[in-house]
DNA sequence: CGTGCAGTTGACGACACTCAACCCTGGTGG
DNA sequence: CCACCAGGGTTGAGTGTCGTCAACTGCACG
């Protein structure tokens, strides 16, 4: 499972310079991550299960995280994508005794900030400064999961170019674009909703159109312009 | 729109009796809702408008309230229903110049707590009783999100019971159940994500199955055992 | 007395689900 | 060294649920 790695030891720097952190001092920052230590997960690592009693929790390093829970049929579904600087379970961490809602899993070789739920109550409660940042990004997560259910009815390839651009955390109209985690066709089912067949049938027709390519795991975005057109929901002229 | 009664004086009682000021003091209470009043709304009022500079915030004291945004089709969505205690637009209030990111909409005849952002900015965040009740709040209106994702392809029959369900928040399982609040089924449609004449077709097998009866906009659950059973997509036996 | 909203019903069709194959790869064990 | 299996990707054929469109009722309201 996690590969936890006694012997490494927390850097303030890099940690200073996530945003969430980004208003703390170097004392202020030692106090936040007071029992605390950096985990190294693989792919497909759980950080967590949902249903498990919840101890801690964490803020995503570097790579990515999935958090999934299981829906009627038994099935994942993936409810949010969890990447650099996101705060993972911190909402529950006030509840004595709360279970995780949902199950973090690892998306190809990544690292978080483990911290003990006392910390989030002792320490991290009574700097407005964090709680501030900890629901602005709350906020937008939530505000993902709004646009995500307002979707839910509009074609297909829709919802998918809309996963694809949001996970490439799209800059420019016209660069390449690789998405930042290994991400298989059947996660992107688990998150639109939708069946692997129906996602392979819109994603092969794209790959044919040279739209995006898939390098071992990793989702190649080659036109993001067309994407967007798909996103909107509007016709691709031209070809 | 909104009935502003500003011979209305906050009733401090009624205030502290809610789950989420329990833990002050009436002192405490008092700082809390400085700048505030209650504002009482009729049906279909706008309390505010997605897109609007953030000002404000609310406590619903009394009746609900529908938050909405507009889909790709312009079309309404119905994201949550806020009924008594629940905080509305808290987690933006610390973002200074924030636009509501929905529309909050009177059902029926309600009221609320209106307080301004700065109250919010200068005392709610340095009470840690208050951010644990808040973040509380917003995980479990996370949880119905995630709920209602994991679910978008369930049968409509399922979604729209589990709906209804969570409304008239069950209790017993043979008690009979009026929801708190005014409900069409255009707002299920909304909710659910899918077409009025649905939910129509639906519902009114229900009505003919004696399951549920409408009176004058109020649904009323008559046997909630079996939209239990539609809520968990198992075969109604019998009938 | 017209207009708008809520509810209803029927006919029709499309999009995505289901099921059933199949290929290819990498890993594991005999 | 090869056989086997699991996971990921792909394709085709058939089916069904729900969306779409259209028409109609009843009611409230100014």
């Amino acid at each position: 499972m996690s590969l936890e790695d006694p012997a490494l030891q927390m850097n303030l720097g890099e940690l200073a310079e996530l945003p969430i952190f980004s208003k703390l001092t170097l004392p202020q920052l030692g106090a936040i991550t007071s029992g605390g230590k950096v985990v190294t997960t693989s792919h497909r690592d759980n950080v967590f299960k949902a249903g498990q009693f919840a101890t801690h929790f964490g803020v995503v390093l570097s790579g990515a995280y999935k958090l999934t829970r299981i829906n009627h049929k038994n099935e994942e579904t993936v409810v949010h994508f969890g990447a650099c600087g996101d705060v993972l379970a911190a909402m529950i961490m006030n509840q004595q005794g709360a279970i995780y809602p949902v199950t973090a899993t690892s998306m190809g070789a990544s690292r978080y900030l483990q911290l003990p739920r006392e910390t989030y109550v002792d320490e991290w409660l009574k700097h407005p400064e964090l709680i501030i940042e900890i629901q602005k990004s709350i906020s937008s997560r939530m505000s993902v999961l709004h646009e995500n259910l307002a979707m839910q009815n509009a074609p297909l390839s829709t919802r998918i170019a809309i996963i694809l651009m949001r996970l490439a955390a799209l800059k420019s109209d016209s660069e390449v674009l690789q998405l930042p985690m290994p991400l298989t066709r059947k996660e992107i089912a688990e998150s639109t909703g939708t069946r692997v067949e129906s996602v392979i049938r819109v994603m092969s027709d794209w790959s044919k159109m040279g739209i995006i390519k898939t390098d071992e795991n990793r989702i190649v975005i080659l036109q993001p312009g067309k994407l967007l057109e798909y996103a909107r929901n509007q016709t691709v002229t031209g070809f």
